[in-house]
Parts: structure tokens; C-alpha cells; sequence
DNA sequence: GAAATAGTGTCTGTAAGACATTATATT
DNA sequence: AATATAATGTCTTACAGACACTATTTC
């Protein structure tokens, strides 16, 4: 390990301009039953680009404190909300010379889903104001901070996919929940209706999930509560979901 | 644009230490009969890390020449090939303090996929030696340089993931080429056979391909010949490949 | 016509979609 | 008992897998 400096004094050929590294976050949650997105205000301070607009939550690598692109993110998302999450998923990296007015940069993005129960939004801090936003309600096509409308219209559409055969939509849910409300879950991501009994067929041929036993959340009738398998984080599906009337 | 120097003077507030950037390039190729990986022999130099390790083709953003991460990987891959492809997936990103002994680095991995009769391996410049080599003859386990035998065992389970539900294979093939061979490289990528009768429903049924007229490749018989249709560079299938064993 | 490869047809199995039905709890 | 929701059953359809068969070319 010789050690970085900044300017590297001890390596000739490493005395060339580095792009800026950040980390961002596309966080999902399950929120007055519809998909929402955290975005957080940019600050309104001199040298700070796009003030006011809004933007995902991240920041720069600190390379004393993070060990690695994940522990920043799990850092971050930390600060941010309170929670560590058992599901963080690397969505990829945006770099470019024209993305950020301060120079050429490079943001590893990771996206995660979190039951909306488990977080508390922290304020202060870089981010004056953190806020949920609801997927649907134009934010992705709105402008955001930087090229954050891509990244969230690049995550959206990768959530949307993996949710037609993984078990992802799960970790949206406090736990133990039941079938019906894992449903409704799936069916709120996915914009449309999910027949039943396939579901039900689906979720419980993947064994992703344990009985807790009963559960009475409200409804007239008990239902029977699930946790997910703790050695299985996401579970893949044979086939993905498809209404006949798409052939 | 306020323009970015090294060390950066107008900007009080990024005088932190930058992580080192790179793109690293996974390229797979179908030779002699077996799905092959390029790999470049790191140089033997006071300060290079990893000195006649081999490595996958790579190397730091310009931050002068590359537009974008994307472009970075393409000139890095007509630098190494001379070929331009019109395939170029990004993997992923990796980063941390650990990965390189020079300091905290991140590098943006792309994957491609080349017919080995476009490619011409360039010699000299910064990789002394390209060379092919099989992924099966324990690369992805021995010592590469860096983090690269993670990055090559997670590319090759990308690969053999997505060719069992997608029309990946094909950029492996110069066109035309008939169905057989496209069945083989399958099957050379998959490591196990495929049923001819599903294979080619499943492949006409994608309409990914265009016929080019037959075509006279040493078979007693002629074969059709198709070419990939310009505007779709990857099918996705409906289902995965599996056999009845699996279940 | 023998041989080898290209291409097609038939049967079966799996799992999803559609939708009807039964079960269990609350009021 | 009425009602709302939970859970199950039945039928159909899509498509892959297995494997037998036909077609076309060269020798």
C-alpha cells in the first residue's frame, strides 16, 4: 500500500486529472399505496451546482471513511434514513465530462427497497430536505439535479423488470406480512392487476418465504403471516408475469 | 463549466482526495470451439501493481479524451481489437481502497461479445501482450491482477445467465450465419446441449434475425442464413432455457 | 443410394392466466 | 345470516423439452 496523496507525490504517472467519484442512492418504498422514490434538495449555496433542484441522495466516495463503493452506499443510506438494508442492489454508473458543472465525474448508483415503516428521514446535514416522491407523479420526467431523471427512469424500469419473476417487491413489506399484502405490493409496482391464485401458487412454489403463523390485519378473515427466508434474499421465478392480452 | 484542474483551485470545497477511475473490459469471443476471454499481461515496471500478471484490457479515464464512461470502453476496445462493436454491456462497477495497491480506485467494467474473425489483437502501447483464453481452463480462478478474477467470474455468470433467455450468443457469430451455428455457440457458451427442434422455434419466434439466402458451410447440405436485424441488438425470450432435469 | 446435416412434426409436461368456488372470520 | 376477505380448484393456453421423422445436398 504506498498510500495516496492528493496530489500523488510518489507516483509520476499517476499525476493526471481524476474525474470526481460519487455514490447515489435510488431508494423505493411502499408509501400511501404507491411506489415512491427519496429525493433530497440540493443546498442553495455558492459553487454548488443546481441549487434547489431536486436530486437522489449520495454524495462524494470519502476515501478514509468508506472501504469500498458498497460500504459507502450502505453509509449513505444510513445517514439518510436510519435503516441498513438487507437488499442493496448495484444498478450501475453514469461517468461522463458534461454531467456535473464542477468536472468530469462518475456516480456508481445502487438501488434498494425499503418497508417505509422501518425509516425515519434524517434532516441536516448535506441534505436540507429529504422527501418522498411518488414514481408515477412525473418526478421521472421532471428535472431533476444532474442526469438523475436518466438514472431514476433507468432504475424504475429495472425495478418493473425484475419484479415479472423476483421476489423483490418482499423487502418492500414490514415483516411478518401475508400474501394479500405481498400482492398488493406486486401490483402497486407493477401498475396493473395480478390474478390470485397464480400468485399465491407462485410466491409459495418459490420458497422464499416461512409461515410465522395467523396474522389479523384488519380484514375480516385471519390471514397467514410470511417472513422471507433469511438466507434468501431474492428468489428468481420460471417464468415472468404476463397477462395473456400482450399476444 | 468551470473547467476541472489537478489540483483543483476554484473550488475550496473539492480539495479531497479522488479515487483513481478506470474501465476494465470483459471481451468474449467463440474460438477454437470454446468460449475464450481477451486478457493483457500487466507490464514489468517500477510502480506498475501486479507486474506480468494478466489482467482484463483496461485502463484510466482520460479525462481529456473520453467523452463518457461508454466511450472510454469503446476507444479502450479499438485500441486493444481495432474493433468496433456494436454490442458493449455495462457489468458493473467495482471500487475500494483495497483493489489497487496505488490508492482507492474504481473501475467501470463493460462486457462485449466479437466474432474472433473481426478482431486483430494490437501489440505493444501499454499492454505488451493480448491473448486469448479459454473460460474454462480455471482463468476465472487463477491470480489475476487486481480484483479481475471476481470481475471475470462475475461477467461469466452474466453471460450464462443472460444467453438462457436472450439472443446474446449471436454477437458471437459473423454474419450471416445459419442456425446450427448459432445453436452451437449456444451450446459452446452454455457448456451443455440444446434441442434443435425448441432452439429454432424459440429463435424464429424472436424475430430478431432476417434471412440472407442459404448458405454453403461445409455441411452436405445448405442451411439458411440470417443476419441479426440492425435496429435490435439483444431478444429476449420468454423463458429460459431448462432442461426437465433441473426439475 | 448412402451418408450427413438441415429442417419439421408430434407428444408431453410445466406453470401461468382466467375465473369459479369454498373457507373463515367479523358484524 | 350477511359480508368481506382468505384460500383453493378447475380449465385452458403457451411454450419448452424430448425425440422421431422428413428433406436436401454431396459423394
Amino acid at each position: 500500500m504506498t498510500g495516496t496523496t492528493h496530489p500523488p507525490k510518489d507516483a509520476p504517472e499517476l499525476r493526471f486529472e481524476r474525474p470526481l467519484t460519487t455514490v447515489d442512492l435510488v431508494v423505493f418504498t411502499l408509501r400511501e399505496d404507491q411506489l415512491q422514490v427519496l429525493l433530497v434538495q440540493r443546498p442553495d449555496r455558492p459553487k454548488e451546482p443546481f441549487p434547489n433542484d431536486w436530486a437522489l441522495p449520495g454524495g462524494f466516495v470519502d476515501v478514509h471513511k468508506d472501504a469500498s463503493l458498497q460500504a459507502c452506499a450502505q453509509r449513505k443510506l444510513k445517514e439518510k434514513t436510519g435503516v441498513d438494508t438487507p437488499y442493496l442492489e448495484q444498478l450501475g454508473s453514469w461517468g461522463g465530462a458534461a454531467r456535473d458543472p464542477r468536472g468530469w465525474s462518475a456516480t456508481h448508483v445502487y438501488f434498494t427497497l425499503l418497508p417505509i415503516t422501518g425509516v425515519t428521514l434524517q434532516e441536516g446535514g448535506n441534505s436540507q430536505d429529504a422527501q418522498w416522491f411518488p414514481v408515477d407523479s412525473g418526478v421521472q420526467h421532471q428535472t431533476l439535479a444532474f442526469d438523475h431523471a436518466e438514472i431514476l427512469r433507468v432504475a424504475v424500469q429495472r425495478l418493473r423488470a425484475k419484479v415479472e419473476y423476483t421476489s423483490l417487491p418482499a423487502h418492500l413489506l414490514p415483516q411478518p406480512f401475508t400474501l394479500p399484502q405481498l400482492q398488493k405490493a406486486y401490483e402497486l409496482v407493477l401498475g396493473r392487476a395480478v390474478d390470485k391464485s397464480g400468485f399465491r401458487t407462485r410466491m409459495l412454489a418459490a420458497s422464499f418465504l416461512e409461515e410465522t403463523g395467523p396474522i389479523d390485519v384488519g380484514a375480516p378473515r385471519l390471514a397467514m403471516g410470511y417472513r422471507m427466508n433469511a438466507d434468501q434474499p431474492l428468489a428468481y421465478f420460471p417464468r415472468t408475469f404476463s397477462p395473456r392480452s400482450d399476444h
